[in-house]
DNA sequence: GTCTATACCCGGATAGAC
DNA sequence: GTCTATCCGGGTATAGAC
């Protein structure tokens, strides 16, 4: 059941290169140089490079979707959702900068979003901004967002791909001064 | 010598639709449609996708530059570095967008900066930390700045394209606060 | 499971007539 | 200044042998 050896290193290189150089500017080639083994080997794996990057992402994009589902059921504390946003960043980091480094990306993985990705994120900031929100709240809510983002992939460049405890409450803290009308 | 009313044609077309598409998911027969003619006509006026780029990253680049080299030769305040980074991503909105939406255009520019533009970041970022920042205060001056982006676009968009003082305001104070120990 | 060879398409760019 | 026609390179993907 396990997926082949093969399977997963593949995986591993493509994350790595994707991160690297965006989705659009890593090749079919350089993974397969990388690998070891010609381009040709890599379809009998997988049936195309979208599919190399729908199987990277499956796993945290399915995490993300279970944290905004928590959002319907019950009212998340500010302070809880924004951790919880670190947390996800900080685990799925090479996918935060895959997509940051080449947003064309998200398209296509949009066949495994329950929602368009534009939707998911106006959800996360509702959520901040509170109930009936003005101008400034909802400015406060994205710049929160963007806080919890930068701020992560930040610290776990400066301490070895680490998020050391005190970083994230450091993170945290700031994001929540943002919020703070 | 004001140039051509073609070429700003396609300078005006082609800022819409990286701004929308991204540089690379925009094809020169995309912008040749929207202005009426062939491919090649348009290589009459620009002797390659990357300079029509060029051109319109030029102005808000000077700008930007001009900015840094301030830094240098006086002790800027925070509030009003920042302030000033607001305004230039308010002016140059459609310029932030495109390189937001695909930074792989990023090295495509690299020609016409004077440093590198990881290091040009760094400047802002050392500028905002303070001398000899610790973990903590490289967090927040990341932070800041990534408010100052966000914030700044999510404003322009909630409010037809223009900043409005009051959202000004709000967002200077909000990146003051995340940069506040 | 991996190879060689190649088909196929798309996008940038050029030639040369008008 | 704009057209038609075409080249060229690179990148995804496939055919079929081993």
């Amino acid at each position: 059941m396990s997926p082949s050896d093969t399977k997963s290193r593949i995986l591993e290189i493509a994350t790595a290169q994707f991160a690297r150089k965006g989705y659009t500017g890593t090749t079919i080639a350089d993974i397969a140089r990388e690998l070891g083994t010609t381009t040709a080997a890599l379809y009998y794996h997988f049936p195309s490079k979208q599919a190399i990057l729908n199987a990277l992402m499956a796993g945290p994009l399915a995490a993300y979707t279970r944290l905004l589902d928590g959002l319907d059921a019950s009212e998340t504390k500010p302070g809880e959702l924004l951790g919880a946003l670190i947390d996800i960043t900080a685990d799925a980091r090479d996918l935060a900068t895959i997509l940051d480094r080449d947003p064309s990306a998200l398209p296509l993985i949009a066949s495994q979003l329950p929602r368009s990705s534009d939707e998911m994120n106006a959800q996360v900031v509702a959520a901040l901004a509170g109930p009936e929100p003005g101008h400034a709240a909802l400015i406060r809510a994205n710049a929160a967002l963007a806080v919890v983002k930068a701020a992560t992939l930040a610290a776990l460049d400066l301490n070895a791909s680490t998020l050391a405890p005190a970083d994230r409450e450091e993170i945290l803290a700031a994001a929540l001064r943002v919020l703070a009308a």
